[in-house]
This record gives C-alpha cells, structure tokens and sequence, in this order.
DNA sequence: TCAGAATCTGACCGATCGGTCAGGTTAGGC
DNA sequence: GCCTAACCTGACCGATCGGTCAGATTCTGA
C-alpha cells in the first residue's frame, strides 16, 4: 500500500477545495502530508500533476455518467435513474465538484479541467436541445445547478443531515422540480 | 468625475471574477487599467482594500433585501415580492455574488466577506426555521443556490438569453418551486 | 503666478512562489 | 554483502508576489 502518493492526493483536493488552487502552496501541502516540499514534487512533477490527480477520479466518473443521456432519457424511469446517478456523483464527488464550479473557469488551461468543462457543456448542450422552453432549460439548470451548488456548500454554510435523508430529500425535490418538463418524443436530433 | 478610481474597481472585480482573488496579481490589475501598478496602490491601501470596495456595494444591497424577510414572508405577496427583489439582485451583482460563492470560504478573513458570510449565514437560518421538513429546506437552498448558480456561471456555460426573458422565467420556475412549501403561521420564533 | 494638494511613476524591498538538483537513506533481489 | 532502485531531503534558483518610498508631474484655487 503506496500510502504517500495518496496520502498527498487527498491532502491537496482538500486544500485546492477550501483555500483554492492558487492560494494553496506546495509547502502548505507539504507541511499538512508531514513531508518535505521536494517530496510533494517527487510524488507528483508539478503542482498542475496534483491537481489533474485530485481531480481526474471525478471526471471519470462523470464521463461515465453522461453516456447514461444516450437513448430515451424521457422515459420516467431514465430520468429519475440518471437523477439518483447524478446525486450519487455529487455525494461522493463533492470535493472535486467544488474545485470545478468554483475555480473551472480560472484553470482553463488544465486538461483535465478543460475535460471536464466539454462533459459540463454536453450535459447543457443535451438539456437545452432536448426542451423546447425557456422555463424547461432552467428547471434543468436550477436543478442540477442547485443540488451541486447546495451539496458542494453545505460544509461551510449548511445544517448537519445524514447522508440518506439528504439523498432521498434530494431526489424527491429533484423529480418534482423536473416533472412538468415537456416529454420530446425523439430528442436526439441536431 | 473621477475615472482612475472607479475604473480600478471595474477592473479588478471583473478580474477577480474570472480568474480568482489570488491568482489576480496588482501587476495584472495595472496592466489592464493602464496605469502603474503604484497607481493602484496610491487609489487602493492593499490588495484586499481593492477587493473590498470591488463587492461592498453589493454586500450593502445584500442587506437591504434581507431586512424584506422581516414580518410576514409568507403571504404569497411578499413571496413574490422577495423573489423579485433576489433575482434583481442576482442580475445587477452577479460577479460579486460569484466572487463570494466561488471564493468566499478562502477569504473568510476580509471583513466585507466575512460580513456578506453573516448575512447569508442569517437568510439560511430564517429558512430553516420556518420551514418544517428537510423537503422544503431544499427547495429553498436549490432555489436560491440554483439561481445564483445559474446565473454566475451563464458567461463560461449559458447560452446568451435576454435579461428581461431570463428574469421572467426564472421567477416563474422559483415560484413554482417554492409553492409546495407549507405556510407557517408565526414563522419569527427563535 | 505660484504654492500646495492630488496624482502618478520607477526603483527597490523582503517574502514566497513553483521547481531543480545533488546527495543521503532505506528496502529488497541476487 | 552488495547493488540497484525507490524514496526523501535541504540547499538553492529565478521569477513574481504585495507593498514602500522618494521624487516627478499635473491639477487647482487664491
């Protein structure tokens, strides 16, 4: 068990979540793992090489996700499988989620970052091909948006709630909120 | 009228907007206003004197509308009445908001950060004391999250829509949202 | 006209940044 | 025992950071 490697892993995702990327210092993550700055730089080439490590698990993950879109996403029970798919995602993700709505736009220039940017624009891309209203393409945004922006807070703003009530509370809300959406008999067309 | 200031200001909170509080350099700020970065420095004591006169109009806004939720919030009317008064208040100041839900936990130290963390701090205190079930306290956090969110993020993702649609829209999909929730009686019990 | 305030700048400071490098230490395979 | 590779470190590098300061320039009101 290579506990270093990843012992700086976790170290750094949790620092580039609460301080940010370019607040946090490879010294800081060097004195919080207990070893020494050359160290950090010997485990990983570059702090960019650690933030593409922190982050790469979550858009794997995630990429995996958007192919659950393929097919009829209509139909009730795709829908409200690719909800608790995606609520799953931001549970277990929420760390790496943070970094990416909150300092995407600044890391840009990092691939991974720029990956997971091209999912994000594809999830929105197929959401706004898919409705026909304004009102339907923001249900989706608020949703989607909302439940990552509510999970990713709630360590610094939120109450305390169990992990399965807040999935289950979650869900229900998110169904709901999308329910009027218009059912497009063929949304897969350019 | 007293351009060099003011221009300062627009700078650095579209700066610090897009590419972070700490990756901002006053070298970079100068360059773009076109000035030295002393001139910066003679305007503005510090770095953080600048971010604070970028997003205290905002946090001054911020307050106002939260002194709405005194008395009786939830007659429909003045649903309604804070609903608008937020989503105004989103549009006008969406790069502050940004600034402060993307990097807020990171700059816990400002004051005028610290101070926009009480007022948010109080708005989801309010919320979950009039609400009775963990459904209704999010719909409350996705709503107004998902809001924010949204329109943070419509420069790097959003397809361009006009302001007037989008405000309408948008009031109508957060009316909905909230509609279910229950009507308590005496909501100011601590 | 001219004194003084307001504005602006370049030179400079110590600190810290990400990153390199040579060498020390440890742990296994032969 | 010993060689090799993995692991770890302190010393050091150039660049950039936020910030200071003395002085040049411009503006303004008496």
């Amino acid at each position: 068990m290579q506990t270093t490697t990843e012992d700086l892993r976790l170290v750094a995702l949790a620092e580039f979540t609460a301080a940010g990327y370019s607040a946090t210092s490879l010294q800081r993550i060097a004195e919080l793992a207990d070893v020494s700055k050359s160290s950090v730089l010997y485990h990983f080439s570059s702090k960019e090489d650690l933030l593409q490590a922190a982050v790469t698990p979550a858009v794997d993950r995630l990429a995996e996700i958007l192919e659950l879109l393929a097919g009829d996403f209509f139909t009730p029970e795709r829908r409200t499988a690719f909800l608790a798919e995606f609520i799953d995602f931001l549970l277990i993700y929420r760390r790496e989620v943070n970094i990416f709505i909150n300092q995407g736009p600044s890391l840009f220039d990092v691939p991974v970052i720029e990956r997971a940017t091209i999912l994000v624009r594809q999830l929105a891309e197929f959401f706004h091909s898919s409705t026909s209203t304004l009102e339907d393409r923001m249900r989706f945004a608020i949703a989607l948006g909302g439940a990552a922006y509510m999970l990713c807070s709630q360590d610094s703003l939120g109450f305390p709630t169990p992990v399965d009530e807040t999935r289950a509370a979650l869900l229900s809300v998110l169904t709901e909120l999308l329910a009027p959406v218009a059912t497009l008999p063929s949304p897969v067309q350019e």
